[in-house]
Formats: structure tokens, sequence, C-alpha cells
DNA sequence: TTGGTCAGGTGAACGGTGTTCAGGTTAAGG
DNA sequence: CCTTAACCTGAACACCGTTCACCTGACCAA
């Protein structure tokens, strides 16, 4: 049994929703595979390959074009990659990681930034784009994080969470809009 | 030469800002501190604790008091933060981490839910904070992997991160005043 | 002065991690 | 059929966090 590329990304996607991140070693994913841990460096240079990886089939994986107003479609994008994240255990760490990293997952930055310049925010759009990705990164991995603490015992506050975010986006939401308005009005003069 | 738990906190803040969060390991602090890796264990009980209480350190270190309005409050807090987790290397990861585990951290966030409810937030006030330490964590953390990877030889582009920062604040900050304005006038119905 | 207590430290080990590398094996194409 | 290249093995390297039985030296009460 010889294995590619893409078959190596998605039985760690299972790995990782089936025992988390920190059980996704390149040992485990070995064994998983029935394959010593060192030929899996045939197909990536390093973990943190994998993980790029991983993170793009996430994403790609939980991707919906995205139509109508430009508020719309920056609403759509967030609420579509908060359930990108939130698909797979740890979703959210191992996006947000790659990303931060810059080893791939710029997909929903490059929508947003598109979206944000059709929507006439101009130079301001890379700034909200990262701004609304802080948000919902870091969200997103607050929630599994509290999920999984959930899951040993703890208390489960899962309901409001969801509202939660629909809130916080909002308030983002609110303050681009205004700054569009303000913008508009400078260039009027 | 014995020690006490805020010695073994003050050096492991030396090492982590010296040779960053990577190089911060227990065999690297005992050596540092001339001791073996395992007397650590007689001051932390692992060493999530002893991130724990650097994180706590590195607030205590940055904080300032606050005074005036309500929204200059909150934005003295948070420039205020973003400075503490700039002070030292690899900072924003370290405290972000903590606080997402929550095993520490909270000062900044009871600081501005405390702001914010004077500001007349009602039970929006804990959402609208977490969605500021998001940003701020956010932006910290990218900032600081960026110059940790300019550092290796790629370009670098320092300067417009402080005016990103205030920008995206002032993005989030605006929609926290819209969000108030809608409050009361619902309230006043 | 003596004796006991105990916080702090030692030394060695355990099971785990990512990664490297020289060499073996197997499937596919001319 | 035979070559080539992709895939994989086996073993090792240098680390990591953590545990545990034992030692040591400063302090304090008797």
């Amino acid at each position: 049994m010889r294995y590619r590329r893409e078959d190596v990304v998605a039985r760690a996607l299972q790995v990782l929703d089936d025992y988390g991140l920190a059980d996704l070693t390149m040992r485990r994913l070995g064994t998983e595979l029935g394959v010593r841990p060192s030929a899996l460096y045939h197909h990536f240079a390093n973990k943190q390959s994998l993980l790029a990886a991983v993170a793009d089939e996430i994403l790609l994986r939980g991707r919906h074009e995205q139509a109508g107003a430009w508020d719309v479609r920056v609403t759509g994008i967030c609420t579509d990659l908060r359930d990108s994240l939130l698909a797979y255990r740890d979703g959210a760490e191992v996006v947000a990681t790659v990303w931060a990293f810059g080893l791939g997952a710029t997909q929903p930055y490059d929508d947003l930034v598109a979206a944000l310049s059709d929507g006439g925010l101009g130079d301001l759009a890379p700034t909200a784009a990262r701004t609304l990705l802080h948000f919902i990164y870091g969200h997103a991995v607050d929630e599994q994080t509290h999920l999984q603490a959930a899951a040993a015992g703890a208390i489960e506050d899962d309901v409001r969470d969801t509202d939660d975010f629909v809130t916080g986006l909002g308030l983002i939401a609110a303050g681009i809009s205004m700054a569009k308005a303000v913008r508009e009005a400078s260039a009027d003069r």
C-alpha cells in the first residue's frame, strides 16, 4: 500500500478530528497509515508543512461561493470561515497557527480583502480584513478550547457562544460601516 | 544558592526575552539557574503553571492606572496591554495562550469589563471586552511572529504596524460606540 | 548546644517528540 | 525486460516534560 500526498493529508485530518492536535504526531499518523514515521518526510518537508496542507484542506472543504452586496458577502465569508474552523477538532488552532506563520491558509484573507475592496474600503480593506480574522480565529480557538475543557467534566456553556460570535462580528461590522461612511464623506470634500 | 518562586519567574522571563519561547525549556531554565530541571517542580506543578506566572508578571510590569472617560480608559487599557505584550520576546503568545487556557492573565479582561460597564454597555460589556482582546492578542502575535521572521533575513515592515493597530482598534471602538447608542435609543422607548 | 523539620535540590530514569540518512523495495514507462 | 524514480525501512540523534526516591542545609524550639 503506497500513498500519495493527498492520502496523507486526508488521514491526518481524520486523526486530528478523532484524537486532537496534541495526538496528531508523525508517529501516530505513521502508525495509522501502517507506515514508519520517516516515510512521511517523502511527502512533506516537515510537520509544519503537513499542518499547512491540513489547514488548507479544512478551508477548502467548508468553502462556499459568496454573492450579493459587499457587506452580505463579508458576513457570509466570516460565518463560513467560523463553521469551517469548528467542523474539525482543534481546526481553529491549526488554521490560525498556519496563517500566523505565513505558511498557508490565505484564502479567507484574500476573499475578505476582495469583498471589502468591492465595498469601497480602499486601502483600509487589508486592515479591516485582518481585524475580522483576528476576531474569528480568537473566538473559535476560545470556543474549541473551552469545549474540550467541558468534555473533561466542567460546565457546558455552548449555546450562548454562537450568539456571542454574531454579536462580536456585528460590532466590528458596524465599525467598518462607520469607517466607510467617514471615508466617503471626506472624499466628497 | 537557593531560590524562591519569584526568582524562578524573573529568570524565566529573562530567558524568554533573550532566547524566545521555543528555547524556554525546563532544562534550559534549570541550567540558567545552576540547578537540575527537577528542582523547578518544587516551585511549579508543571510548565503551564510556570508560564502562567510569567504571563502575569509581564502584565503586572506594564500596567498603568487608567483614569478619565470610559472610552479613553478603554483605549488606554488596550494600548497599554499591547505595549506590555511587545515588551518581551514572544510575550504576546505567552499571555494569549495562558489566557485562552484559563490559567491566568485575567487582569486585562477584568479591567476592560469594568471600564465598559462604567460606559453603560450593560450585558454587552463581556462580549465587547473579548472582541477587543481577540484583536489585540491576534495583532500582537502576528507582529511578533513577523518581526522574528524578519530577523531571519526577510523584509522589514515594522513601521506601519503601529498605525495598523490604531486603525483596527478604532474600527472596533467605533462599533462599540454605535452599539452603545443603539442600546440607549432602545432603552428610551 | 542540640536535635528535628522541611523547603529546596540531586541523579537517574521513563516515555515521548521531530527529524535525518543510508540503504532497500516496488510500481510504472520506454 | 530493465531502468528509473517514488516510496518506504530501520536505526539512530538530540531533544522534551515529568516522576521519584533520596540527600542537604538552613532555621528554630527545647
